[in-house]
RNA sequence: GCGGCUUUGGUGAAGCGGUUAACACACUGGAUUGUGGCUCCAGCAUGCGUGGGUUCGAUCCCCACAAGUCGCCCCA
């Protein structure tokens, strides 16, 4: 017997209804916003998340699904949503419907990562693009989009943590300036910040390791190293949240892991979910579209992970609560109570009604048990008599009533009955 | 990729080196003839993640692998 691969999971019908309800909401909130949908190929030219993601990621070094399709070609399971979206900007020429084209996008991505709950390697995000605009309007209305989300879903206590990471001009600067702190404390810190003073030396800030040393504290700040156009965006955003009353909390040492930020990176935490808490995460990535081969574009963007946004709702009991999915059951006596009854069921649903029956032909007990677990709200016996009488009873499981009704009538009763409960 | 913990039927689980692997729920059937949700009775793992090993004998001991889970890394 083979399984699901590691890091799968099957949706079951039971699941399908909670996915549905967050999928739902996501398109709501999407229409209201203006995003429009797009779906991209599930795997792309490896080439491209090369360029988009950027060599020395994590995501791109060690967490991609590739493989050498049969001409040839490399190709890789898409492990975010950004750079095809970006790339299908470019390719169809989005950007000449108008200056500002706003995506959105639901669905399974991969990576190949140790699975644990809430990181799956074939996952689910949900994400937005905006292409084209530097406001910091959009920064702050995409910030405001992934909170809704997840508010209006019920969830309450999130965290949104809020950075600059500067653009091409303020970063490398801000590298040089760490580096040259770091630079004599080397020996002191972990194995992993050693190779990160040269990978990434944003990311020593954030290393749990090294975070009690004393002299992190003195760390030059990006914040403090910005050029003026980015603390003016950046105090833009602040402003614009402030009005809006969103509550956020500057976190210096915030450093998105794909190559592709520039400017605003966010996250929004969810911490009862334990290490897997980042819910949605996000920022500006104004230099990707050329990147990839297009114009010089501006654009935010966000991403949020469906399974983790479950999960959250699973824990605080947020679901919504099961339908009954029958409304009538049909119940036959006797082999010759078989086909009537049978045509009865298919009658019922042509005229709308949720209507199940047994068709092992088990006994009229057994059946009636079945319809009472089925939450159906009728039963409807038809035995011999009833098909000589052309008539069939019709009990009501939620009252214990019965009454025999003609075979003409049954329908439009049960319409009324159904319409007012 | 690294470290810890876990792994018994459809589910939740008890269990001891040695032939009935508890109990509960679920499921199926029945309690006299055509009626559910309550009650009662019966059936339901030749099997205890997989593969090796130790032993006269292992679900309970050892090893490896796998899966799950927690944390790290990373991210959503």
């Amino acid at each position: 017997m083979t399984n699901a691969p590691r890091g799968t999971k099957d949706i079951l019908p039971e699941q399908a209804a909670a996915w549905n309800y967050v999928e739902k909401k996501i398109r709501e909130l999407c229409g209201l916003y203006g995003y429009h949908e797009i779906r991209t190929p599930m795997f792309e030219h490896t080439e491209l998340f090369h360029r988009g993601i950027g060599e020395g990621t994590d995501v791109v070094d060690k967490e991609m699904y590739t493989f050498t399709d049969r001409g040839n070609r490399s190709i890789t399971l898409r492990p975010e949503n950004t750079a095809a979206a970006v790339r299908s900007y470019l390719q169809n020429k989005l950007f000449a419907d108008t200056a500002l084209v706003k995506l959105f996008y639901i669905g399974s991505m991969f990576r190949y990562d140790r699975p644990q709950a809430g990181r799956m390697r074939e996952f689910h995000q949900f994400g937005i693009e905006a292409l084209g605009e530097q406001n910091p309007m959009v920064d702050a209305e995409t910030i405001l989009l992934a909170l809704d989300f997840l508010e209006s879903l019920g969830l309450k206590d999130l965290k949104l943590s809020l950075n600059s990471v500067g653009c091409p001009k303020c970063r490398p600067v801000y590298r040089q300036k760490l580096q040259e702190f770091f630079r004599d404390k080397l020996d002191v810190l972990c194995n992993d910040c050693k190779t990160r003073f040269d990978k990434n030396p944003m990311r020593i800030l954030d290393c749990k390791a090294d975070a009690d040393k004393g002299f992190m504290q003195d760390a030059p700040k990006i914040t403090d190293c910005l050029c003026e156009e980015c603390r003016d965006h950046f105090d833009g955003l602040q402003g614009y949240l402030k009005d809006l009353g969103v509550s956020f909390e500057l976190d210096s040492r915030l450093v998105r892991g794909l190559d592709y930020y520039t400017k605003t990176a966010f996250e929004i935490k969810y911490e009862p979910l334990g290490a897997q808490s980042a819910v949605a995460g996000g920022g500006r990535y104004d230099g990707l579209i050329e990147e990839i081969g297009g114009k010089p574009t501006p654009a935010v963007g966000f991403a949020a992970g469906l399974e983790r946004v479950l999960l959250a709702l699973e824990q605080q009991n947020l679901l919504p609560a099961r339908q009954a999915d029958t409304d009538v059951f049909v119940v036959a006596l006797g082999d010759a109570a078989q086909a009537p009854a049978f045509e009865l069921l298919i009658r019922l649903r042509r005229a709308g009604l949720r209507a199940a029956m047994d068709y092992a032909g088990r006994s009229m007990k057994a059946q009636m048990k079945q319809a009472g677990k089925s939450d159906a709200h009728f039963a409807l016996i038809l035995g011999e008599d009833e098909i000589k009488e052309q008539a069939v009873v019709c009990r009501d499981l939620q009252k214990s009533e019965q009454q025999k009704l003609a075979m003409g009538t049954v329908i439009d009763y049960l319409k009324r009955e159904l319409s007012e409960a």
